[in-house]
DNA sequence: CCATATACCTGGCAGC
DNA sequence: TGCTGCCAGGTATATG
């Protein structure tokens, strides 16, 4: 599920929700995740205000009077407010309870994570964060950036981008889909795209995640928001999960390659550079 | 340094 | 109706 519009609604959803709210208990089901999370979660955040919630990437930083949370959602997780009453799921691992309402973290395949620190650790400072690229919103991505940054890279822009070290949020759909908006072909080298393509790929990025961000995300399977509500991102989808259908731009057939392991989808007639 | 493979997990689906 | 194998939004680690 979660790239950066995923996450960044989720936040959005949390707070509308829970800001200002104190945390009254917590309950941990199961433990093991890429991160092991306190089964005394409850005792260390009892009593805290919850302040805001900030994102990064694809993490989020829950920010408590005397605590953070630092959250990943992996490929499935789903992190939704309920009334405390609603039954337990199978696949419902923690619940963050503030007073009628309950956060309720829900991970099938469990590559997400919470951990919790103490208010004097640095959420920024653990090294999963400090090794991620900027923010896609922010003004130091541009192509200035990205062509000092790709410079000496050799591997592909596709798997550049998905690495997260460059630019953050940027998963295999909005990968996909903002290389075709770009016109770039997925398997160039990094350090072959010239500072105009660099430029509309800086647009193109901040193109798509606008648009799913409009559009609620993507629900591919498990996605919905704090709320509860799908996403509608991947019906306008271009290229991602299309393959073998015309090209909406040219009509040509959308390829499917599989590369680093992940898929990629791309038109080869209107991505050649 | 680089490229590639694999590992972590569950569930859904195609094919037999 | 099963079984098997493959695939899925992410990321860290190991192996050449």
């Amino acid at each position: 599920m979660p790239e950066l519009p995923e996450v960044e609604i989720t936040r959005q959803g949390l707070l509308k929700k829970i800001k200002h709210q104190v945390c009254t208990g917590a309950m941990v089901r199961e433990t093991r995740f890429r991160k092991t999370i306190p089964s005394d979660l409850g005792i260390l955040l009892s009593g805290q205000r919850l302040l805001d919630i900030k994102r990064r990437g694809k993490y989020l930083i829950w920010c408590f009077e005397r605590s953070f949370l630092v959250s990943h959602l992996g490929m499935s997780g789903v992190l939704r407010v309920f009334p405390k009453e609603e039954p337990v799921r199978k696949h419902d691992h923690v619940d963050i309870e503030f007073g009628d309402l309950v956060v309720r973290y829900h991970d099938p395949r469990r590559f997400g994570f919470i951990i919790w620190l103490d208010k004097t650790e640095i959420p920024e400072d653990l090294p999963e964060i400090k090794r991620l690229g900027v923010e896609p919103f922010s003004v130091e991505f541009n192509a200035q950036y990205l062509e000092e940054s790709l410079r000496k890279i050799t591997r592909s822009i596709k798997e550049v981008l998905l690495s997260g070290h460059v630019v953050v949020g940027v998963g295999n759909i909005y990968c996909s889909e903002s290389l075709f908006e770009a016109g770039i072909n997925p398997f160039i080298s990094a350090n072959k795209l010239s500072l105009k393509q660099l430029e509309k790929l800086v647009q193109a990025i901040r193109t798509i995640l606008s648009l799913s961000l409009q559009e609620g995300g993507s629900t591919l399977k498990d996605f919905v928001s704090a709320e509860g509500k799908e996403g509608y991102f991947t019906l306008n989808a271009k290229v991602y999960a299309r393959s073998g259908k015309p090209c909406l731009r040219c009509g040509k057939t959308i390829e499917k390659k599989m590369q680093n392991g992940r898929a990629s989808y791309y038109c080869p007639h209107c991505q050649r550079v």
